[in-house]
DNA sequence: ACCGACGTTAACGCGCACGTCAATGTGCTA
DNA sequence: TAGCACATTGACGTGCGCGTTAACGTCGGT
């Protein structure tokens, strides 16, 4: 009964698609900018997206939509958070701790800066919005000065 | 001694984008896009702008570049706030109190809608701000324990 | 084997937010 | 009044983040 194709976990691209609200363009668009890592294929060229896959999609979303980030500086958090998962995966094999270690310290620094970065944007904001609520207040003042209209809820 | 311009309180563009950090194609083009009112002109037709303009300027750069907003969507905003400084103005004039009111609740509205807004963002951004956090402190553990590496301080 | 839904790459197009000339005019100083 | 820095208005160019179309291949049910 069921019409969608089924490969197990893996979703074709249309309905990968539709799950995390972007569309086809953009998740071959993604890919081709590396910010998705090339995802499997089926034998005859179609991809399949894991949901793993589908997770990061979702991140890249929020990244961009809501944080205003550029992909560039989406595609370098990912790339520190590749590290450690190739980190993982090279955990039990031939250990070089030193070479791994340099890996971590630069993924550390990565990271460390994407957090300032972060922070610096979170401080601008919260002054931002207190501009806001201060604006709102006053707006509420008057007009229940004016016409005694009810105020709502603050932060 | 000084070799810039004077012209009481105002400055020439070139001095007004560097200033602000903006180019002053950047200047021109916020003006033809409506983000900035048309600053005066001297009589030859030379930009001056005034220390309110420049304060606009500071906050377009920082809603841009720190917060990742469209030139539209700043548009908005400032519009809201463009709002307030009429009623202002019209404050000692006819005052027609049910349109000003009017005013107030349409500028109320657009400013709880950006207040809305900007609370959800910075929700994701604490998110995804925790979620670095976490990473940093395994990064930091694992280099602890493989090399008795220093941490640094953290939030 | 056929067929329609679904997918593929390649290429061009588009809106935004400016950058970058070019041609010309203005302001101030010497 | 000459000269040079600084400004003005076009107009075209650019990089990003996709949208759209064309020509073609694949999948899965009948």
């Amino acid at each position: 009964m069921s019409n969608e194709p089924r490969h197990g976990e893996f979703l074709q691209i249309g309905e990968a698609a539709e799950r995390t609200g972007l569309t086809q363009r953009t998740l071959r668009y993604y890919e081709e900018k590396g910010l998705l890592s090339p995802p499997q294929r089926m034998d005859g060229g179609f991809r399949l997206y894991s949901g793993t896959d589908l997770e990061r999609l979702g991140r890249i979303r929020e990244m961009k939509d809501l944080l205003g980030f550029s992909l560039a500086e989406i595609r370098e958090m990912l790339d520190a958070d590749e590290v450690r998962t190739q980190i993982r995966d090279e955990w039990n094999r031939d250990a070089d701790v030193a070479e791994k270690a340099a890996k971590l310290r630069v993924a550390r620094e990565a990271t460390l800066h994407q957090l300032q970065l972060l922070d610096a944007k979170m401080e601008k904001m919260a002054a931002l919005r207190d501009e806001l609520a201060e604006r709102m207040a006053k707006y509420d003042a008057r007009l229940l000065e004016w016409t005694g209209e009810g105020a709502k809820a603050k932060g």
